[in-house]
RNA sequence: GCGCGAUUAGCUCAGUGGUAGAGCGCUUCAUUGACAUUGAAGAGGCCGGAAGUUCGAUCCUUCCAUCGCGCACCA
């Protein structure tokens, strides 16, 4: 008969196979109710809290998040582990403009189009799309590991979210940093909205340059299809080619549809050095050239429609779109003569949208701008006075140079899908006035009637009050008091801006206090070439079928090694791979060590020799490995761990204990002790990082070698003070 | 136009004022051994070019080249 002796879990004795334990694993988490700081042990005092920067609801997860998952979740496990009050609040986005172009096309592939249905039926079909795309989306995110406290989570389109937004809606208008004006504005006129300048990309193009003889002058122009309402023509006062032009001179010309009556316009705007230093204007589709009608009171009117159609003022091209126009137009001016010469290869940039990459039509465009320069200054001081500060300090300069130049900030979007703008506009005089009640039935400055603003805020209004919502300022639980400011905002570099520069404007503006101490950014995830992933290149690495293959764990050490902060990364799979055999590494190291320790019993006195070997090697390692965590360099830690378990642990301090193993008494036990204590430390600082096998295997460690139930909140093993 | 970053092994990228590192790939050998999702050994780099600072530069400074990115209402 077969010897009853101890054995070690039966697990071991085949690879370690990711699908077994995750789900097992974070459901384990979840009911030990850890992720809720509430539930951690009340002698801890320190808080640790991050706001999860909440994903687009209108789609799967994409490298990207997999990537601002596994970075937070290290920190967030890091932190608890350090015996901190971690919190981390997780939430979806309805994400506004983004998640009405991904329906939209949705609608396009049924044959349907947004512009044969109300608002209200629109707005309905993508609630639920939405709220179906959020469901699935937080399962991912679950299965990424994210140790984050599901009770606290929020949807950008809750009440406590809108009533947020509302107030500091009311607010910016009663300190005057609200206003509604006329200015030009970006509208796209595929998807019928304006834009803020953030959401304009610059087109590098070579064009024809045209120069049309107009009257007794030559004015270039690279958009003849813009040309039919110019009725003055500006020039530098100080260019001497032109003194004998007086400013107010009428002149008649000749122009695309016959004679018109212009006026001169002395002007600075005018660049002597541009073309030949004279210049018609457009005020209705150029913001540099309404500038120049409203200081001189000049006229001016629409010539293309918000659909990007000519209108009448165009004569017989009316109705024609402007990118069919331009051809004909500078051939009916060729036939009139006009033309006086064409530079074929003129190098400028265009605006386009940022979703399409049509050509930004600029327009005359009644709406909501917040007044940002006296936020931004806020902001600025802030940052001068160390209230919060990056990670990386080129982010930090990137940072102050866009708020030193910021521009008003337009926050209404003409579509359906958002959070309504709380406003009535005037039917006669055009004001704007906020009505959070919804009862004001006259315009409070000429009594006109008011009708409904139709428009909704900018996704990035209200996303830029996040740190406020989940932490529930203004409500009845203490989040607010307790987690904000909160310790760290990590992102993608690519929203610095949209996002993390509005939240500390605003939440400046509400709280007095920029909601994060401290600023983390990350670059792209990028193929293994270093190309941007896109369906239409067909490179894009979907986490979830990675995780499938190799293991959440795998997928997130290779998304962290060699990641440096702000900059971007290359996923390779052969790189994810080399982090499934590691797992496995760690899987056969428990297994060699719980073989060779059955027979252990603690408590037992290690060797003056093993004493020695851990002074010199364990604990400086350990050290190192601490620093890098606590100066947030990720990257760097999960190297040296890597290489502390499998150069360290596994080829020197395992096979070095192979013969001592072989011996018995004080020697061997001693050895003993030392494999459990290299095996639980390595556990440790490795959980942070890969925390689903460690977890895995801490679960079936005997009780003798565990210091907690549960990896997630044992112990750090390395604490700086002591 | 303004600003920023990069240039290191065949590929993708870390890193350091003092004989150069990782993953993958490649070569050779080993293997009833905790682990073939393995082990051992090895090949492979004037660390983009030029000048400077230094006892010493891949690293600091300046210039140049090439690539990439961000910002920008120039007709």
């Amino acid at each position: 008969m077969n010897e009853q002796k101890p054995t070690i879990p039966e697990l071991f004795l085949s690879p370690y196979n990711p699908q077994d334990h995750e789900d097992k694993i974070y459901k384990l988490w979840h009911e030990s109710g850890y992720f809720n700081p509430d539930n951690l042990p009340s002698e801890r005092t320190e808080q640790f809290s991050i706001v999860m920067p909440p994903p687009n609801a209108n789609g799967s997860l994409h490298a990207g998040h997999a990537l601002f998952v596994t970075v937070q979740d290290i920190m967030l496990r890091f932190e608890r582990m350090r015996g901190k009050k971690a919190v981390w609040f997780p939430g979806a986005d309805h994400a506004g403009f983004e998640t009405q172009v991904v329906y939209e096309k949705k609608l396009e592939k049924e044959g349907r189009s947004r512009f044969q249905m109300t608002r209200e039926e629109l707005y309905a079909e993508i609630l639920d799309f939405t709220l179906a795309n959020k469901s699935f989306m937080e399962g991912q995110i679950r299965s990424l590991g994210a140790s984050c406290d599901w009770s606290r989570e929020l949807f950008t389109l809750d009440d406590k979210v809108v009533k947020i937004v509302y107030d500091t809606f009311k607010q910016l208008e009663t300190d005057g940093l609200l206003y509604r004006g006329a200015r030009s504005s970006n509208w796209c006129p595929k998807h019928q909205t304006s834009f803020s300048n953030l959401e304009v990309e610059h087109e590098e193009r070579t064009e024809p340059f045209y120069y049309f003889k107009y009257g007794p002058f030559v004015i270039g122009t690279a958009r003849p299809e813009t040309k039919f309402g110019d009725k003055y023509v500006v020039m530098h006062p100080d260019d001497k080619r032109y003194k004998d032009y007086e400013h107010g001179q009428k002149i008649e010309v000749e122009w695309i549809n016959g004679p018109i009556t212009a006026t001169v316009i002395k002007d600075e705007a005018g660049d002597p050095e541009m073309g030949t230093g004279v210049m018609t204007i457009t005020p209705w589709h150029s913001g540099i050239d309404f500038e120049i009608a409203k200081r001189h009171n000049l006229d001016y009117e629409q010539v293309i429609d918000w659909r990007g159609k000519l209108l009448p003022i165009a004569g017989e091209f009316a109705g024609m779109d402007i990118r069919d126009a331009r051809k004909k137009i500078v051939e009916k001016l060729e036939a009139k003569g006009l033309v006086d010469h064409i530079d074929e290869n003129y190098h400028h940039s265009v605006p386009c949208c940022y979703k399409c990459g049509r050509e930004i039509e600029p327009q005359i465009k009644e709406q909501w701008f917040v007044h940002m320069k006296p936020l931004a200054e806020k902001a600025l001081i802030a940052l001068d006075a160390k209230k919060f500060s990056f990670v990386t300090e080129r982010d930090e300069r990137v940072f102050r140079h866009w708020l030193t130049n910021i521009d008003d900030w337009p926050i209404a979007r003409q579509i359906a899908w958002g959070i309504p703008i709380p406003a009535k506009v005037c039917d006669d005089c055009g004001h704007g006035m906020v009505d959070l009640e919804n009862n004001l039935t006259t315009c409070t400055k000429c009594g006109g009637g008011v009708h409904q603003d139709p428009d909704t805020f900018d996704t990035w209004f209200s996303s830029g009050q996040w740190p406020l919502c989940v932490t529930d300022f203004g409500g009845e639980s203490d989040d607010f008091k307790n987690y904000y400011p909160t310790s760290v905002m990590e992102t993608g570099k690519d929203i610095i801006f949209f996002w993390v520069a509005r939240m500390i404007m605003l939440g400046l503006y509400r709280t007095g206090e920029v909601p994060f101490k401290k600023i983390y950014l990350h670059g792209m995830v990028r193929d293994k070439h270093g190309k941007k992933m896109s369906k239409s290149k067909g490179n894009v690495i979907a986490p979830s079928e990675i995780q499938e293959k190799y293991g959440t764990d795998a997928l997130r050490m290779a998304l962290i090694v060699n990641n440096v902060p702000s900059t971007d990364m290359n996923l390779d799979p052969d790189k994810v791979n080399a982090y499934k055999k590691f797992a496995n590494k760690l899987w056969n190291i428990t297994r060699f060590v719980l073989d060779n320790t059955t027979d252990y019993e603690p408590p037992i006195e290690h060797t003056p020799e093993d004493v020695a070997f851990e002074n010199e090697f364990l604990h400086p390692m350990v050290k190192e490995i601490h620093e890098h965590m606590d100066k947030d360099r990720f990257d760097l830690a999960a190297e040296k761990i890597y290489h502390f378990v499998w150069d360290h642990f596994a080829s020197t301090v395992i096979e070095e204990s192979k013969p001592l193993l072989a011996t018995e008494g004080a020697i061997r036990a001693s050895r003993q002790r030392m494999l459990h204590h290299y095996l639980v430390t390595s556990l440790k600082l490795l959980h942070p990082f890969m925390p689903f096998v460690t977890e895995t295997i801490w679960q079936e460690l005997p009780e003798k070698m565990r210091d907690s139930d549960i990896l997630m909140v044992a112990p750090w093993p390395f604490n700086p003070d002591v």
